[in-house]
DNA sequence: TACCTTGATTGTATAATTCCCAACAAACCA
DNA sequence: TGGTTTGTTGGGAATTATACAATCAAGGTA
């Protein structure tokens, strides 16, 4: 009753889209939202004239269209944090020689907002605009650490050393709130150590988290404290920045 | 009646709200598209139960939700090619020390699917997933020249040096397939200039366009016409690559 | 070639869904 | 505190989306 039937479907069938790198014909689509083939035939052929999805001309099955990059982009690249922090991504690799990231929290999860990449030919790179789970990464524990202290719902298992108890995760962001850092021990991904600390707003409000990461041999536990030093000072000269920058906008620039 | 009007409602809100980087209230909403607020509240609900907008708690205002970035980040990264021209966008890099990027056709437009920087303190960057103009790019005039051949409706003029007319560029398309590479001689952005070369498929179809891109000051045109020959030599290459990959893979597994 | 299967689109009547109007609730501001 | 703006909910009316069936197109097979 509050929901819009259609709207709904039409956003059912973009979800079944995501997952269909060949695209999709409408029969099939239908059977999978469980609606009728002309009813998915008019959903996706509206979908297709505001540029969501685009129909293949010879085999007519649909795909995901160009505009969902568009819109994806627009709101990965329109946060004021994300140009503020280059210059500290470049200057934290430069200065460790392992990759460096910024993200944002996006419900339950981390978004990359952006990315240096190290030059070593060995290197963790992890995509502009991908997602990770918060509870195994450093970027992750540093979003609820430092902000709602909110955790997942499911925490999954992804390598032997994941937190995947709610009570020890939370003993972990004590720690992190203590020392100022929180670190990822190998949780997320095999031979891959992440360190990151929180980046704070006008208010002194928690915008984000920004952080290295690298192989497990060049960032041993014993370097990646060391390193803590390192990232904490980037953290803390973005967070001046961004408090400086404060009256250049007259309204408050919400992150998503 | 072809037109199913809820969902297109929906996507119109969407839309709007991609310029809208403070998000918008249900009332402004409701008079961009023309409609009641009731309604729009319950669009807008319904958009977020799927994730794609956000409501703010204390605002109230909705803004573009993350599940888009996931959206049109799989759209991007799915596309094999991109996996597959990773080490030859590097390897150009290593080459010519300038910016090298791949590109295909997205309606009518070049989409960025992915960017290896060059490590000069002075270097060119387009960001994974941008959008630009067919016409003023190297790799726009690739995708027309060796693709379909078809011209964009709309000619913007961005410098000086910027192609607006339609029977120049056709001229400037047909030496660009007698020479096997097309340029961009600051017809985008000042300073700029490009040069790129077709990919084609497994069956010898053009999938997209791979390129470089740097400063006017290094990028003479004389040197430009020099790398072309380095830039033939990757898209060749990778070409050869794509056509032997063929039976390798029934599905690509998802990212995380 | 002709036949058959599979899949996409269009027409149309029915009825279910969405829409508008209005009232309500809540926050904001002066 | 009272006034103003904004978001959410109810309910009746009717527009709108839906399902069914027919048509159209394509691809495969004998």
């Amino acid at each position: 009753m509050s929901e819009i039937q259609s709207l709904a479907r039409g956003l059912r069938a973009l979800d079944i889209l995501e997952g269909e790198a060949d695209g999709m014909g409408v029969t099939r689509l239908a059977r999978r939202i469980d609606i009728d083939k002309s009813t998915a035939s008019r959903i996706m052929k509206t979908l297709a004239t505001y540029g969501y999805v685009e129909q293949s001309s010879e085999t007519r099955r649909y795909t995901l269209g160009p505009r969902l990059v568009r819109l994806g982009q627009s709101l990965l690249t329109r946060t004021p944090l994300r140009d503020q922090a280059r210059p500290y991504l470049r200057e934290l690799v430069a200065q460790t020689q392992e990759c460096a990231h910024i993200a944002v929290r996006a419900s339950d999860q981390v978004l990359y907002l952006d990315q240096v990449e190290a030059t070593a030919s060995l290197r963790v790179s992890t995509g502009v605009g991908t997602m990770a789970p918060l509870h195994c990464t450093a970027l992750g524990k540093v979003l609820m650490a430092f902000g709602d202290n909110r955790l997942p719902e499911r925490m999954e298992r992804f390598t032997p050393r994941t937190i995947t108890d709610a009570d020890t995760l939370r003993m972990h962001l004590e720690q992190a709130r203590r020392q100022g850092y929180a670190i990822d021990d190998e949780e997320f991904s095999y031979d891959v150590r992440c360190v990151a600390v929180p980046i704070y707003g006008l208010e002194g409000e928690l915008v984000g988290a920004i952080g290295i990461s690298g192989p497990g041999a060049r960032l041993t536990l014993a370097r990646i404290h060391d390193l803590a030093l390192v990232v904490s000072r980037a953290g803390q000269a973005l967070s001046d920045r961004l408090a400086w920058h404060h009256e250049d906008q007259p309204s408050d620039g919400g992150v998503a």
